[in-house]
DNA sequence: GTCACCCCTCCCCCAGAGGGAGAGTCCAGT
DNA sequence: ACTGGACTCTCCCTCTGGGGGAGGGGTGAC
């Protein structure tokens, strides 16, 4: 009575339900101002009503529990307000994710098959300064661009677009080896920039032009190409970033070239 | 190798995982062109690649499974694509959720604590033409406008603002009945509107004015002026929509009237 | 024929939520 | 003081969409 709420109580006050409060007890992200020891009664005080609301904002925004914990348990104004802004640039990203997913889609669910060329190659030896790590499917993307901008900070001069190794693990497992590289033959001292030599390899190749948004239909259909051609995959894929991010804004403009090593049947060209 | 391909290989094509894919299969979401009866070998056709990127697709949309199942399985186009624009709207929703929980969040974080003012109230009796029904918390929102549309094209003349009763248990369990009306002589016969009269009624009542966004607050104020005040709570909550959607488009000039029954003390005008 | 690699099933884990059983507690009315 | 009903407790299961890993068997290149 004197300011202390059972959870049924508190529950109606803050429209979260007895079994969510009970659950955020648990979890350590909304503790009760009292627990009976020896009933195991949880008493909520009123002040924890403005609490509970902060919290079922942020879990209305989809934000992750842990995070919410973190908000909620961090005194420093400076520090929640770069939590709360970084989770806003997650959802802003999830935003543009999904914007894009609706564009591939109307390209995918178009009837134009657009039929792709498939060529096959000998590459030539190269020298190329590489960053090379373990990393989850769910990384590449961020991964990909610390990768790229350490390798561009330290790197003064290339001979030749950047490019990439994709483990074929990394989709099969969703976790695997990938490598971005620049050819040069100027390779900086860094702990994680290492010189490479990208061996000969036999590689079909095939042009990916635009924006990554809808790379796995190219995918698809090389890699439909190497199956029904009776080839076998030998190594990880490569792809070359022709035209991409550091020549031009515009992604209608990009050219990434993706190839696939094999082995199997006598290369042309 | 003719045309058929090992879940390894269909994952490095389509870059869905091999746990992904067997559960895809499992879930009758993508099934395999042949499954060895002996080994258990799942055998994919090339032709299987794009629909297994439509799948993707729709996935990394956030669409459920069962929803892509269904779109997957639908041969019709128009029933197709009626399912895929349901699912875009869902998605603005979820977008415009997050937005108001943005600007809700805002005003919950500003340093304005704005007192509320709580009046005690014994209402009259009212008559008054209803919908009834057990409602999911979560539905409560589509619910509500379903049933206040039904009743406004069905009662042609109003004595006062709409309104509704929340039983306790939609927020404590989640689930509970929920009751829309609008004050009326004359209820038309309809299977679902039903006549009913509100009793005379002890409340506890308080203003909320603007969009619904963060009414959590108001109800959080009320509540806590409820309980330190030493009051029991005797009934569903009741809201009254005295400025609402049907008079301004407008919502920072809603005005909502939050009325807890109470018991326990006297009433004070 | 061997042996590495591939694939199988089965079970456990995670986040966030809900359902429900079975037992214990609180409190108001008698 | 007692009783009964409402409330609360813990514990376990379910769901969705994944992932990790064990243990066992299949496939096919050499």
């Amino acid at each position: 009575m004197n300011g202390l709420l059972t959870i049924g109580e508190f529950s109606r006050i803050t429209h979260l339900s007895v079994k969510t409060l009970r659950r955020y007890h648990d979890s350590g992200l909304l503790e009760p101002a009292t627990v009976d020891g020896f009933s195991g009664y949880r008493y909520y005080c009123t002040d924890q009503v403005a609490t509970a609301q902060i919290i079922s904002r942020f879990r209305g925004m989809q934000m992750p529990e842990r995070e919410v914990r973190a908000i909620v348990h961090t005194p420093d104004p400076d520090a929640r307000a770069r939590l709360i802004t970084e989770h806003l640039a997650r959802l802003e990203r999830q935003l543009d994710d999904t914007r894009s997913a609706v564009t591939a889609l109307r390209r995918l669910l178009d009837p134009t098959p657009s039929n792709i060329e498939v060529r096959r190659v000998l590459t030539q030896q190269c020298s190329v300064a590489a960053i090379s790590e373990v990393v989850d499917a769910s990384d590449v993307l961020g991964w990909y661009s610390d990768a790229m901008a350490e390798i561009d900070s330290a790197v003064p001069e290339t001979t030749g677009p950047p490019g990439g190794l994709y483990d074929n693990e990394l989709f099969t497992e969703g976790r695997g080896v990938m490598t971005v590289y620049v050819p040069t033959t100027d390779v900086p001292s860094s702990n994680r920039i290492r010189p490479m030599t990208l061996p000969p390899t036999e590689l079909a190749v095939t042009v990916h032009d635009g924006p990554h948004d809808d790379i796995d239909v190219t995918y698809g259909a090389l890699g439909v190409y190497v199956e029904t051609n009776g080839l076998a995959i030998a190594g990880p894929v490569r792809e070359v970033y022709a035209v991409g991010p550091r020549d031009t804004e515009n992604s209608t403009l990009w050219r990434t070239e993706i190839g696939w090593p094999v082995f199997g049947a006598s290369p042309r060209t």
